[in-house]
Parts: structure tokens; sequence; C-alpha cells
DNA sequence: CCCTCCCGATTGATTCGTCAGTCAGTTGTC
DNA sequence: GACAACTGACTGACGAATCAATCGGGAGGG
């Protein structure tokens, strides 16, 4: 055999985490059993345990990662120079687009971070670390769009940061993962245009631009 | 014994129901054990099965109830007679601030709702449709403004009202679970205020009102 | 070239704790 | 004596974690 034997070979332990990440968004952390896993990579029991500690391990793990590849498309924020209004919602606008595009591409990751599925104190506990995470980046976003004065002084930082954040959970989970029986409009929308709905509710709310 | 025996004896089904909601809330729904729940009513493992079928089913019934609260709040909805944008806003802002007193007042059935602490498919699926109907209110409601004129015929009416149950999660975690490391400005706020905060946003945006 | 020792990776039967749910029996009330 | 309410020891299943045994391949020595 060749030295190099990468066919489809992932390392296991990336194999792992990828088969648990899959089964822990369809059907839930404690409806997965190891031996569920185990059996999908046609590994026995003890491999598993050889590179994890436990169950809850490979799950904090899963989440970590995932946190790491998502700040990332946050972190890449708003643009750096001033502008006016319409320049700040185009940037906005662009940011949804990037964290719905990768939303989709990771699915059930997101569906970990959106729904919680069924994880216990520990875990939870991780998942929303992670959200504040996210949070956190959207509110340095204001506070720049407040330095170049492309927002007024006056608002309440976190508070909106706390309400963009909600939007997004919202629209994401309703985009990905709406309940079948009600078609829901959002659920065929493509990325650009809940993108586009999303900034314009950001900056104009209901009333809508006048 | 007189007959009508009701010295903070309050039905034993419903003293296992408080308990239960209490216990899903605090620990979760896994980690809430039976023996937990009948050890703190002071009766017999048999005793709960004699009540309840079994644990989801109490589970389900819990939902069923709060839903039920849940939904009278919302159905008070906006005023019914025309005005102008300002008794817009502030009918919303009435709205919220029921909702959010009855959400303080009923902390744990709201964690249950916005955090749905680990319970398994059949009861999240419950758990969602009750949010979902909320969510039916929220439009109804705004269809309503609509219909007297309050508000521009235009609008995405199933979008928006996503986007306002959004908020209305994402504020009310906040402010009533708000992780105790991250001191938030909203988890000091009072009902009055967040509501009011709300409102605002809803209708004006970020860019507030002009 | 072969033998052997080592070690990382893997096996899977077994252990062990945990709970949801049961049931045969008791109590007390009308 | 009938029946609703309650008891609590018990069981049966399940699933996370363990562990002694195995495998395969590479390094080194003769």
């Amino acid at each position: 055999m060749p030295i190099d034997e990468n066919n489809g070979n992932i390392d296991r332990r990336t194999q792992l985490m990828q088969i648990a990440l899959e089964k822990f968004a369809r059907l839930g952390y404690h409806q997965t059993k190891i031996s569920d896993i185990v059996q999908e990579a046609g590994v026995a029991q003890g491999t598993f345990y050889w590179h994890f500690k436990s169950k809850e391990a490979i799950a904090l793990e899963i989440i970590e990662t995932g946190k790491e590849q998502l700040l990332q498309v946050i972190a890449q924020g708003y643009r750096q120079d001033p502008g006016d209004i319409t320049d700040m919602v185009e940037a906005s606008e662009a940011l949804f687009h990037r964290l719905f595009n990768f939303a989709a591409e990771n699915r059930h990751l997101m569906e970990i971070l959106l729904m919680g599925n069924g994880a216990d104190q520990t875990i939870r506990k991780r998942i929303s670390a992670t959200r504040n995470a996210m949070e956190q980046a959207f509110r340095r976003n204001i506070e720049r769009a407040i330095e170049l004065q492309m927002l007024p002084e006056g608002i309440e930082v976190e508070l909106r940061a706390a309400l963009l954040m909600s939007m997004c959970d919202g629209l994401l989970s309703r985009w990905l993962f709406g309940s079948e029986d009600i078609h829901s409009k959002v659920a065929e929308a493509s990325a650009q245009q809940l993108a586009s709905e999303l900034a314009n509710f950001e900056f104009y709310g209901l009333l809508g631009k006048l």
C-alpha cells in the first residue's frame, strides 16, 4: 500500500465528528447513541473512546470548531471607511448575505446552534457562549459604524446588537428549519432576498424607507 | 375532616405539574427525574403514574396550559379603531408590556418555551407549535393595522411577523435569563422600558424617529 | 531479508449505573 | 364493599464507558 493513503480516508477523528454532528442535529443529543455513531463510521465502540474522552467531549469540540468558523464569517464585518446611510445598509446586507450562505452550507451546525437540540447544561452553556460571541461581533460592527458617523450617537448599542442577533436567529431558523406544514414565504426566499429585507428592517423598521 | 379541603391543598395533579415545570426549567427535561418530582411533592413514585401516563405526557400538558395563557395575553392585541402612527406605536408598546409582564410572572414556563430545555422531538415540536401560534397572533395584529391604514399596504406581513417574534424571543431570553457573567443592560431594564424600545425599533428601525 | 519489539489504533463483549415505568397491596371515604 | 387515591419496592431496558486482547506496520538489529 502507498504511503499517502487519503482516498476519502479522512482522519478518524474528523470522520467521527462529522457523523456525530449530523446525528446530533437530526436526532438530538440524547437520542444519539455512541453505538449509532460508531456503526455509521464502521468502527467499534472502543475506537470512539480512544479518540474522545466522552460523548460530551465530542459535542463540545464540534461546537468549538463551528464557533471559530462562524466568527470568521462575521468578523469580515462592515466596511472600514465612512459613507452614507445607503452604504451602511448595503454593507449590512452583505454581512447578512455571507452569514446566510455560510448557514446554508452548514445546516447541521446551525441546527445545533439555533435549536440547541436537547443537550444538557454544559453543552447548552457552550452554545450560548458561541451565540454571545456572535452578538458581540455585531455589536462591534455597530460601534464602528457610529465612530464613522454612519449611525447617530445616541442609540443603545447593546440593545440594538441584541435585536439584530435575535432577528438573524429567527430568520435563519425559519429559513433553514421552518416547519413543513406551514409553507412559509421565508423558507422559499433566497439568501440574497432575506439579507436585503433584514438590512432594510434593521435601519428603517416597519415603516420602511420614506 | 370538612368536605371542602383546600388549605394550600391544591389538586395533586396541579401540584405535580407546578413542580415538574420548575424542575424542567431549572434542570432540563432529561436531567429531571420522576423521583425528584415526587420527592419534592412528598408522594410516592406510583402516585405520579396514577395522575400522568408518562413523563412526556406531563411535559406536553404543561406546555399546552402555558400556550393557552400566553395566547390570551397576546390576543388582547392592537386597538380596534384607526389612529395615527403614534397611536400604533403606543398600542404595540402596550402589547409588549403585557407580554413582558406575563413572562416575568411565568419565568419557568418561558424558560421552557424560549430555551427548549433539552427535551426530545415530540416535546420540541409542541413548543415550536406554541411559538408559531404566538407568531400568527402578531401577524393578525399587523394585518389588522394595515386594514385600518395605520401601516402601509405593501409590506411583507409574514416576514415582519417573524422578525417581530424573533425580537420578542431575543429580548425575553436576555431579560429573563441573560448570562450572569455578562452584565447586560437588557437584564436590568424594566418591562416598560423594553416594551418601549422594542416598539420604537419595530416601527423606526435603527435610524430612529426622525 | 527476516525476526522481534514497540506502539498507535482498533475491537467488542462486559460492566455498571440509572431511571422510566409497573404492580400488588394499603388507606380512607361514601 | 367499592372505588379513588396513594404506596414504594422492584424490574427491565438501555446506553455510556471500560478494558484486556488484537492487529498492522515501521524501526532496528543481526
